[in-house]
DNA sequence: TGCAAACCATAAC
DNA sequence: GTTATGGTTTGCA
């Protein structure tokens, strides 16, 4: 198992991974930052230091990883290393993978489209190994309220912002197990403005 | 609005 | 097995 973190501007981003496949990610304001989060996940193998020499598919996904953080979405994600986490979870997050930048779903929707409740569907989000390449920022509350999140609201709340792509119209999306509704970032944002 | 009760998968005992 | 715990939701005053 091995780790890679890098900072590009003045963020930084990290991946866990082994045999081309990924078993964590995050980002944070340091590298001490994003290690600590990483040794949270995978206790038994900490304390994580960054690999010295980057392999091209680490550098790569730090890569898409930078690029959904700048608001740039992704055209594609690695492969995910989900077998640890329970069935459930799995499509859960398999799910979330597939809401589209500019447009938001709500814990219940996304629980109407894999089964299961809307807490459980936030439960297996606070467990989220894999930020921000499954966008769990992009789940918020039935209410158009943000929701949580694990870096912190004002974190939820300015990369919704840097995804608006001016949609105005709810739409569905396909999932393995049934359609999920997704509306708008914009419908998000412009609740929690109204509210300042 | 605000609060209470229902809801559902997990992890920890 | 059982219990406690959430990044929720809905209904009702």
């Amino acid at each position: 198992m091995d780790v890679y973190v890098r900072a590009i501007g003045d963020m930084t981003f990290g991946v866990v991974f082994k045999n081309e496949m990924v078993l964590g990610s995050n980002f944070g304001v340091n590298s001490e930052n994003v290690l600590q989060s990483f040794n949270q996940m995978f206790p038994s193998e900490a304390p994580f230091k960054s690999t010295p020499k980057p392999t091209v598919f680490a550098e790569q996904v730090v890569s898409t990883i930078a690029g959904i953080y700048a608001g740039r979405g992704a055209d594609g994600l690695p492969p995910l290393g989900l077998d640890r986490f329970p069935a459930y979870t799995q499509r859960v997050l398999r799910a979330v993978a597939r809401i589209p930048v500019g447009f938001v779903a709500s814990y219940g929707g996304v629980a109407d489209a894999v089964g299961g409740g809307a807490r459980a569907v936030g439960n297996a989000m606070a467990n989220n190994c894999f930020a921000p390449l499954v966008p769990c920022h992009r789940v918020v509350s039935a209410s158009l309220g943000l929701g949580g999140y694990g870096g912190g609201l004002r974190v939820k709340y300015e990369f919704l912002k840097r995804e608006k792509r001016g949609y105005t119209e709810p739409t569905q999306v396909s999932t393995e197990n049934g359609n999920l509704n997704v509306f708008p970032v914009e419908f998000v944002l412009k609740k929690y403005e109204r509210k300042q």
